[in-house]
DNA sequence: TATGAATGAGGATTCATTCAT
DNA sequence: CATGAATGAATCCTCATTCAT
């Protein structure tokens, strides 16, 4: 399983599909749902695909058909989800804030958690897969992580020098700041929406702003 | 799977060598360890007991002799750790920390890091396995946490209602507080030894006062 | 699987085809062609549809369209070699020697084994698709080889009972001389063509005539 | 399928067992002689494990507790059988005939045809799997022959060498010696036990005897 | 107590075949 | 005629669990 990123036919598919958003049968879309939802909740080794099929309403070879392995339906179910949550996003958002002059990294920090949090709220379940399947298997881990971590390294040095230099950011090495962010933003996305999925936030703006000013404390030029 | 905290022989065992450490075959511990070591390492569902067998150079009958079903070997894992981890830990640093004229909600909440840390760095592997199982699997979940979570907000009820009435403490509800502290040092948890393990830590000290920071920031009455 | 010689449609077009070589569209032609490239490398029982249909550019439903089943596509492929390979050929040789009054059995044996070794070197992908088919599926054989076996057997004792009436055989019974024959031409064919087919015969010539003596030396009237 | 020989346990025991006679359960028996009739009736491909098993009166998980695959049972069916066929076969009997004072390469090829055809008659099953397989699965063939087909030569070059010194053989290349002989006496035995396997020989001798006269008659000094 | 052979339910996957377009 | 999505029976294989020794 996962010992290298399988080249078949399927897989460039998916990731065609990934890309430009290709057509997709009502079936293939009722199977990738269902097995959203259960590999959520029940995790992926605990999903067997028979039922995986029976939910959908599908046959168990249309999965194969499409998706040709269940590790492949997996990762069509995963890489879309990355490929929309880490690359450029920074960056736009960067932008985005840039354009509007707020300028500090407070307000880039503000509005990306505003984005991301709605994002994920928007794919909870996706997500909730992600992260379950991330922490699961050290192969899919190996597999999957170090084609993004570059990427995102990459892009967040962008904004973390700007706001270095800027005098807004304390001065400590770039992989540091990177991972106390990543920890805190990220500590907090799992807990809310994998660890307490059914905690309905009352005031979302208040949570944010402490959140902001957890993460700005710790990482502030003082 | 879990469809019931299994009651066999086998469970009451264990559970009575949680309780007090009752002699266990030199087969047995061999048993254990290696379970520790590879549910960890891959994740219980993707660990055959066969494998545990001849890693840790038993016959596999003889594993299902000791705990009955894989299912028990997980928890005869997870029990003593959970044991261990949480209930009246909270009230012993209290306690101590009082004889110690350290009175103040942070000096406790310092010494409470340092003192789970140090726990948790003696059973990284075992922590590894609860975290990941916990995420992974709702039933596990559902049979395990209920039995704790009421232990522990009790113990941390008594806590927190302390600080609050000398005014240390935001005067939030009890709840939001608890899931606040959670989510912070439960995160900073699973992030230093679930998802960056092999990340060494150069200052210890210095590492613990930020988390500190952190939470009082969030908590402190101002 | 042959559990009795298909009678639907598509067999009796097959069988139409190969008596009188129909029409045949360009999509038949190369679904046929590839089919026994594939089924003489790998085998029938190895040769999934999927794979003819992609490799000869076709839909994999297009296959079935013309041939029904997998099995009549096998037959399909293998019946017109049998119809080309054994019933009158003899005769038709036989015939042509005589008319150039090579009369001696050894004269009609070289002329039939230069004859059929052209005509497998022109059909050795079926060849082989035959042969080793044959071998493997007793259900095949039952059901293909009594329909020739007969018609052979009557073909060549014609040809037999007039070389020994000429003296030139051995008075063995027909049976007996019918299976030498078989048994030491046929091992050649199977030798040369289809387990050393990459062997190159230097020199042709020698080959057939040493094949000739082989032959004549065991069954010429003493 | 055949990609490599594979290397697991299962495969090792297999090849020890063929060594030195291990203990095999009986049902590991019982197994193998089920498999040997299936694959010789009908072919490894269109043999299930299921009926294997079900023939055995073993449950299809016990196949597979001491194959491991179902290819690993097929080695394990056709491994043992080269090791006796080929490797010190020539020699020995080359011996064992030089011991008894029949020094020509007649009495050899005569001694070597019916110790081999005895050995035959007591695994014809075995061999028409052998056969079949053999021809059946390029992959298989290129896996297996290799193996052995070098060992064959050396033996059969020394007593090759030998006769052309005796001036008993006639000096072709050592190559072309082995060709004629493996496809003459090859054919013979796959003529007889795989494709005629019910025709009952009625003079055992004189059978071999014409295969002498034939051989012989082919590779004779003149 | 320990063993390991045996089990069989369950799971992923293949593939010939059908059929609506 | 041709397509290719959909099917589901059949197949190989895994693995927790049992039990006789």
């Amino acid at each position: 399983m996962w010992s290298e990123l399988s080249e078949d036919t399927h897989l460039d598919t998916i990731i065609a599909q990934t890309k430009l958003s290709k057509k997709q049968t009502s079936k293939q879309q009722k199977i990738v749902e269902t097995a959203i939802k259960m590999f959520a909740e029940k995790g992926y080794a605990n999903t067997p695909t028979s039922e995986i099929a029976k939910k959908a309403g599908v046959a168990e070879g249309t999965i194969f058909r499409h998706y040709g392995t269940k590790d492949n339906l997996l990762l069509s179910v995963i890489l879309p989800f990355f490929k929309e949550s880490i690359p450029d996003v920074a960056e736009e958002i960067f932008n985005e804030i840039q354009s509007e002059n707020m300028v500090s990294f407070e307000d880039f920090l503000r509005a990306f958690l505003k984005n991301r949090i709605e994002f994920i709220q928007n794919n909870s379940e996706i997500f909730r897969v992600v992260v379950k399947e991330l922490f699961y298997s050290e192969e899919l881990r190996k597999e999957i992580l170090p084609i993004f971590s570059v990427n995102i390294q990459q892009h967040f040095n962008k904004v973390i020098d700007q706001y270095k230099k800027s005098g807004e950011l304390v001065n400590l090495p770039n992989e540091t700041l990177q991972r106390m962010l990543f920890t805190l933003i990220g500590g907090y996305f799992i807990s809310r929406f994998v660890f307490w999925p059914s905690y309905s936030i009352i005031n979302e703006e208040e949570e944010v702003e402490n959140i902001v000013r957890f993460v700005m404390d710790g990482i502030r030029q003082k």
